[in-house]
DNA sequence: AGAATACCAAGCGATTTAGTTGGAATTAAA
DNA sequence: TTTAATTCCAACTAAATCGCTTGGTATTCT
């Protein structure tokens, strides 16, 4: 039940942004540098993330990618489903699935419904906004010590 | 984020021993046949289950697995744990590891921990016992209509 | 003109998955 | 006492997936 990197990184890389948003486009190679990523394998990620809406980029010197829309108004959800497809433990609970429909019998599909949407309740509920501020509440806590 | 077929044929194997509790050992082969799951691959499952402490086994002619515990004693999150291995989203968060001590600075921990959280919540609060009673709330749904 | 970038598609080694194969040990039943 | 049914064990394997890399084109700023 891992997610893989493909998610993990992708959720890096949109916090980086978001850390930045308004300040215009953030060339990739800085993205991968700050977060210790392969900035080729980074391309992917992000250029699924451009086409379906959650980034914007501008080609050419002093270009870059920049988040499509305000760090509130994008969940992990968003980014996890994009990357890593419906967050659905087994085939037969991915929505609009059309295999399994011997749903009369099947009473672990009921536990994998369950499992599925306890994950996207939890990753739905986080915006980036809300890792914004997390951050800030631990650096402040540090500062305390 | 999908389970391995480990955790999916297991818990259908258990739930299968379940709903035959306290009947005496029921041969692998039943359990395969019923469920729809390879014989050979299933013992490989049933036989971590074993060692673990959740099945028990009597060799021989008329021989077979039988559930260790009362369905009521044996959870989702038992069998799932056994069989996939501690249930985290990302390696930084599985149980007592020890990488990744840069803990001051990474958001996305947090969010793979609510991650995990969410998902032990739920498996641990279904134990085979609430499957068996789930069933039968289905069938008596069914008698309805 | 040149450098810095995004964009695109294909390839590729390593690992994991989902089994299979072949046998040895044990036990009930014929 | 043989035979059939079963658990138990370890090794092997084909196919798929993962986590990248490579090589090139298009665009735009300086």
């Amino acid at each position: 039940m891992k997610l893989s990197t493909r998610g993990r990184y992708g959720l890096k890389a949109m916090y980086q942004l978001a850390l930045h948003y308004g300040e215009g486009p953030i060339p990739l190679n800085t993205i991968a540098d700050k977060q210790g990523l392969s900035e080729n394998y980074l391309e992917q990620l992000v250029s699924t993330l451009r086409r379906e809406g959650f980034l914007n980029s501008v080609r050419g010197a002093q270009g870059g990618y920049m988040l499509a829309k305000s760090p509130k108004d994008i969940t992990v959800g968003d980014i996890l489903r994009v990357l890593e497809g419906d967050m659905a433990p087994a085939d037969c609970v991915v929505d609009h699935n059309v295999i399994c429909e011997k749903e009369e019998v099947c009473v672990t599909k009921l536990v994998w419904m369950q499992i599925k949407d306890s994950i996207n309740n939890v990753i739905d509920s986080i915006s980036l906004q809300d890792m914004l501020d997390e951050q800030v509440k631990m650096d402040k806590e540090k500062l305390k010590v």
